[in-house]
DNA sequence: GTCCATATATCAAATTCCGTGTTATTTTGT
DNA sequence: ACAAAATAACACGGAATTTGATATATGGAC
């Protein structure tokens, strides 16, 4: 089987980041392509932050190990998160503010805003503002502020002020880890920009994949009560769901599995 | 003689624009193309808002009749343009801060940036920010705003009150029309931002066609004499040379003819 | 400094993607 | 209901991208 290209540098980030470090040649043997459009990936993928070239091989970056690198994230779970997207959909009405954060799963949701009637987003995501930039059918805000290559977003005080400056019916965010009732994000600027948004909107919907309860990040962010809805894909496991029924933490389990191309006709 | 499809669009522009409103029947006979091409180009030019398709045929959208409108004016002196740019770029220092507002004329000087060592940019253009988002010498701090998709950038309070909490070395600007010795933009919202980025630099510097000078908009939005360095092109006319000379404002004419390739090697 | 491994540059072949026109089907206005 | 127009689907040809072979340059170990 020949992979295609985004699928061999997906393949060389997974083994980067698996090994940390791999040499050059390795890598070549392993997806069967010559030396030089090894070269030409590492330079690309070093390009997008995702790792390091260095004689011989390649070593993964900081951000990798964090999983935080947007490119990466994209990635994942790619068909859970569009089933999440959908779902929170009809919680936008014609005519209503919402908030995008600068998440892989809610800049789904922006792609759903199409079939929307008239919405205004408010965003700090340059990924969203990029989805939405054509739509006539959507006044697009965003919050401005320092970007951040790694997040393709904005950050920092100016982010925050503007944010802090406008209302919103609906705030839509993600999480990177939910631990217990609490959810966490492994950066602090992007957790400043999450509370300004939550602060903001009338309401918050909470869009996570069920990976985001096995997974670890270092900083407190806000609580699952502080939510309105939560959706969360159906491949969350049974010990998780019963203990937030038991704390009396209500969500939805959103049908996405990872059939790759589920399209609801 | 068979155009390029930019240059047929150009000419459906054109078209359009002389006659405000133009058969699709007609435009496939006089371009030598197939009805469904001419409608595949029409898709794309209502997408980017230059024209609304309607049955059998296409009208003016009214920021065409304005020519107000970002792919149409980006395409106009482009080499005079081109020229500028690289004769403003002098003035960027290594690690020093510059604001670049929305025209088109300076979204070039973003493009000669990557030669600079490191320097921060300050911008309400979304332009802008995609022709730097990839570099890493530069820091992007975007000013946010409400997004008007006409012109590619943002504006509005948010924008103005993120761009005056700023400071900038120098801030590069453009000007839709030059009367006398003060300038002027047909769009308030764009006077205001502009009004903030001049305010909120130490230096300005100011980027013009010659063709600036021969026509007409309706806001006034500052003087040259607030400027302390103007470029021009050399297709200035040596009347209007003689007038601003006369009243005592110094400025640079650059050399940048319609020569259509001038790569200095 | 030499030497060898690795990196870059260049080019031609292979492949993919894009623009186009034809035909078939659907939609629209009268 | 009808005719004109718009859209959808498909296939062809050419442009642009991707790729690997080769040649050249660069870097580190000794």
């Amino acid at each position: 089987m020949t992979l295609s290209p985004s699928e061999r540098r997906r393949e060389i980030v997974n083994l980067v980041m698996a090994r940390k470090t791999v040499a050059l040649d390795d890598l070549a043997a392993h997806l069967g392509v010559s030396r030089m459009t090894v070269h030409r990936d590492l330079d690309l993928l070093e390009e997008r932050g995702l790792l390091r070239k260095e004689r011989g091989g390649a070593t993964a970056e900081s951000s990798l190990l964090f999983e935080s690198n947007f490119h990466y994230r994209m990635q994942n779970d790619l068909a859970e998160k569009h089933a999440l997207a959908r779902a929170a959909r009809a919680l936008v009405e014609p005519g209503s503010v919402i908030m995008i954060d600068d998440s892989t799963t809610t800049l789904l949701l922006a792609e759903e805003l199409e079939a929307i009637e008239f919405v205004t987003v408010i965003t700090n995501s340059l990924a969203v503002c990029e989805k939405l930039r054509a739509h006539s059918n959507v006044k697009l805000v965003l919050s401005g502020g320092s970007y951040n290559q790694n997040l393709q977003a904005f950050y920092g005080l100016i982010c925050e002020q503007s944010i802090a400056k406008l209302r919103a019916d609906w705030a839509f965010l993600s999480a990177s880890s939910i631990i217990g009732l609490s959810l966490y994000h492994q950066d602090q600027e992007v957790v400043r920009m999450k509370r300004a948004l939550m602060a903001a909107a009338e309401r918050r919907a909470l869009l996570v994949t069920h990976s985001k309860f096995h997974t670890r990040a270092l900083n407190h962010f806000g609580e699952l009560s502080e939510f309105d809805r939560i959706f969360i894909d159906d491949g969350l496991d049974a010990d998780s769901a019963a203990k937030l029924r038991q704390a009396g933490i209500a969500f939805e389990l959103v049908h996405g599995q990872n059939t790759t191309r589920t399209e609801t006709k």
